[in-house]
DNA sequence: GTCCAAAAGTCTGGAATCAGACCATTGAGG
DNA sequence: CCTCAATGGTCTGATTCCAGACTTTTGGAC
């Protein structure tokens, strides 16, 4: 039973919290940061775990064929109990994400795999998301990444993170079209989180999620990926070199490609 | 009955998740963003509302002397339950952070005004901070700011946008001691809330509150506060000007002063 | 002085979530 | 073939959290 790939619908099997409280412009304080009264939790423990699984997945952090931590180990690291781990598991077994195995050697394999995109998929996934959270995404994303960028270009780097980015860089150029994505995001994320701030990984992740529906509706072509790949390059010497300026600009440069994409199915 | 201002007292009435599970390398997948699989949720609701509305406190959201918006609107839009707010609110009371007030026209009322620091406290506060925490704080926190410069400095801005812009640094410059710290902040917000991304400011809102206790705990001197509008002049004008490179530029020397003060006392 | 509206304060039943004990299944190794 | 260890599957009682109805307090308007 496979279905699409909407986040909203591995939940179908247990809709819970109904409605989201519109946001309003309160006349609250001078400082026009009314996002700190924005919701504490984004949905009940099960569909926030659903959540971040899905994404686990979709950024490749557990890839095709591997499983998942067992229960109890994964239900801990989560902060939930094993309870709600389950549920949110069968949900995305249900909707064909997992494969769960009992027994010794058993586990809650993936999979899922980047599915190839089918004309008029990336004009869907642009009209779904909204303009304004396009917008939103894309410039958060152009943000923290060119941020990554300008710290690590800052720091001093240690030969062992100076081989994790070139291994991270050949990744991405040696990878067969159906992993292309999975070490592209590799790459980008590296920069993140060689920078040694979780948070900023976590910001990261976080902006690089937000536009991977999008990036999977664009298909795999050569012209791209050796566009990229000059790009990717251009950003990794930049890094080495210790330039933060270059490193941010060709950051900037390479996500601006995309950005522009996207932007025009909006037109 | 007041307390000292650390996030952890007020939760002195109603303590309730224990411990935190240690993060572990775990061999999962073969990118390292294993931060995925943090927790789902930072504490429970009680805990996580109170940190919140003490974070709206702090960054002078809601400013010393104000309401905080009715419970029931408040609860709804924080996405809780009236009695979960109530407890927070309680809590906050009781540690001397707000007056709670009854019956038409009443409501609760901010009294938290920054502390004047004692000498001493920013030891202490970097110290409790921890050394990685405190490092994770600053690089996020020059990484997202940076971003948001450059973002905004790409933009072409609105007269309008100008505007704020401009009347957030006069607010900084005119700024009364006491409201200095407030006005500061309304500034380097203002920088990311310009951007139109809400994501964007809400990282550089998160980056800002991780060093504000610290920020805090550092005494306003004129030397300073001259030294700092000077900085502040900078990234402003490189902005208006449209020129991402130098308004980075202008960020990232901006925090370094604070950045290079704090570490200086994990040495 | 009386009334009224807006706010905090209180109570109740039910759903969500948890911790922890226990059961069932499976494949490897002896 | 048997045993064992690692894993998913199930159950139970306690706690947290919720929605919503109801009560009390307060100060302004008439």
């Amino acid at each position: 039973m496979r279905m699409e790939i909407t986040p909203a619908e591995a939940s179908v099997s247990r809709p819970r919290t109904p409605a989201e409280p519109a946001s309003r412009d309160a006349a609250v304080g001078i400082t026009g940061v009314v996002s700190l009264l924005r919701p504490v939790r984004a949905g009940n423990a099960f569909e926030e775990t659903v959540e971040r699984l899905l994404q686990a997945l979709k950024l490749g952090v557990v890839p095709h064929g591997e499983k998942l931590p067992p229960e109890r180990e994964l239900a801990t690291r989560l902060g939930i109990s094993r309870v709600t781990l389950r549920e949110a598991i069968r949900a995305l077994q249900e909707a064909g994400y997992l494969d769960v195995r009992r027994g010794r050697y058993g586990g809650a394999f993936v999979v899922y795999r980047p599915p190839s995109p089918r004309k008029g998929d990336l004009r869907r996934a642009v009209t779904r998301m909204g303009e304004d959270d396009l917008e939103d995404a894309l410039t958060f994303r152009m943000a923290v990444e060119c941020g990554a960028a300008r710290v690590l270009a800052t720091t001093e780097l240690t030969p062992r993170q100076r081989e994790t980015l070139a291994a991270r860089l050949a990744g991405v150029n040696d990878a067969a079209p159906a992993d292309y994505r999975r070490m592209d995001i590799a790459f980008h994320l590296a920069i993140a989180e060689l920078s040694g701030s979780p948070l900023l990984a976590a910001a990261c992740a976080d902006a690089r999620l937000r536009v991977t529906d999008l990036l999977n509706a664009i298909p795999v072509l050569r012209p791209n990926i050796e566009h990229a790949a000059v790009q990717h390059a251009a950003i990794a010497a930049a890094i080495l070199d210790g330039d933060p300026e270059a490193a941010e600009r060709a950051v900037a440069e390479h996500l601006e490609g995309t950005a522009a994409l996207l932007r025009g199915f909006l037109a």
